[in-house]
DNA sequence: CCATATCATGCGCGATATTGCATGTTTTTT
DNA sequence: AAAAAACATGCAATATCGCGCATGATATGG
């Protein structure tokens, strides 16, 4: 590799490779490596960047790193609403109960209000949930494993769907990435829905809790008819989807100005 | 990591990574570290934090906590020389490993720290040590379920035991209570204990990484005898059992005064 | 063979980013 | 309350960047 005149594209090669192995390159380095002005460098930088095989930065480029959106980031933002879903929620629990917690931000919010006097059992498939639990006392805590997905901060898979389909609990609260009345509760993964599935087919109680951002909305695959959710606790009760949902069957939970819950 | 011209994104992506594995950075030692006066560090660490990836703090900055501490009162939270250990111990992983984390704050420090470049797949039967990865792309990871013990932080049980006599790891850390010529490694519960046999009985290689104040203790019940630790990781070397245990094989890894690491 | 089109490249120039320093302010410590 | 440390802000020096344009080389077509 030295100053022999190399074509262009072997040149871009020679940059894409040499940003796959190393991580870095140096603008000024590449120049004179290649024998080349900056300027020609810098180009081939913007194309491979356009081409999304690097990442331009002041002086040179690296490696592409993607990754900005975690559950982490969006649990730091926690918002009042949530916590208040989660305090109604947690509050349908009854004494001796098996109860199932999906991940989620608000699922989380559940758990960190679940009462720890009616002598629980949880079930979750998200250590976040575990881990939320784990100063409270009279809680039994059953973790469900599997391949864990940074993203959703969940345990997914056969091996965790193997696990679920042996589990019948009496209340479960499972999150949903939309809640529609013609696609019903849906989920932005495959695998992610059909877990979901399981659950809600088991479970003798299915309480769904969202914010209002979510309601009509609909995510590429279907977990379940709205048939299936026997309590939504929402912060927006006077949604049209509430009504017809109430007219299915369901109960709609909500907290009134005093900050009582009420219920339809 | 001396004084290399390094990019100004890449000091960024640093700072962020120390950030995250660390818990805590301090303005001036980073200053030095990279080679660029105190302002630009300070210029730094306001950008991620605008990003949400760190907490600024009077000296320096922590990992996003939503209560307001002082730098000085989080100093104590992890000790540094878990950290260190952690950084050690991590740095035994080889590409394409399968990894076993054990429970327990050292082998958080460890999860913290492994190297995100040489496509690990981690299994583990800690939610925090899944949480503490969740962040991570090019980490597979497998959450092992079970009973959760909110004191331990780990699931324990016969559907976790199960589980693990399936898995075979290439490296395994676990935890001890207590590491003695007599005892070998030992446990405070009789079923941690099981756990813990079953995964080393299983690795190629067993890594323990403990402080000092661990050597030469013993609990109640025991894992295993000290002949099949192949790595002790370690901040006394100096500790007769470290002789001992090098005279059976073992490879002692503790860091030098200049920060390197080095093995007997 | 010549005219023209196309392309990669290098250079100049104004714009932008990064950095360190000076200055004044806030926070912590004594 | 005073001293020290850390901090934010403005500014100037330097490095890097993007863009337009000229150049030369190669390809295409008559």
């Amino acid at each position: 590799m030295s100053a022999e005149t190399l074509l262009s594209n072997e040149r871009l090669d020679a940059i894409r490779e040499r940003i796959r192995t190393e991580g870095r390159v140096v603008a000024a380095v590449l120049a004179v490596e290649f024998g080349v002005s900056e300027d020609t460098v810098r180009r081939d930088l913007r194309m491979l960047a356009a081409e999304g095989h690097c990442e331009r930065v002041y002086g040179g480029a690296i490696r592409p790193r993607h990754a900005p959106t975690t559950l982490r980031r969006r649990m730091s933002e926690a918002s009042e609403a949530k916590q208040r879903l989660g305090r109604l929620a947690a509050s349908l629990t009854e004494s001796g109960q098996t109860v199932f917690i999906d991940a989620g931000s608000t699922n989380l919010e559940i758990a960190r209000h679940l009462p720890r006097d009616r002598g629980l059992t949880v079930v979750t498939n998200a250590p976040s949930v575990a881990e939320a639990l784990s100063d409270q006392t009279g809680v039994e805590i059953a973790m469900v494993g599997g391949r864990f997905d940074p993203r959703l901060g969940s345990c997914l898979g056969g091996q965790t769907i193997e696990w679920l389909e042996r589990l019948f609990p009496d209340i479960a609260f499972i999150g949903t990435c939309g809640l529609s009345l013609e696609a019903g509760l849906s989920a932005f993964s495959a695998e992610e829905a059909a877990l979901k599935r399981i659950v809600a087919a088991r479970t003798r109680r299915l309480v769904v809790a969202v914010t209002g951002e979510k309601l009509g909305l609909s995510a590429p695959f279907q977990i379940s008819g709205t048939e299936t959710v026997s309590h939504l606790v929402t912060d927006d009760p006077d949604h049209p989807l509430c009504r017809e949902l109430a007219e299915l069957g369901a109960s709609i939970i909500s907290e009134t100005r005093s900050g009582h819950a009420a219920s339809s």
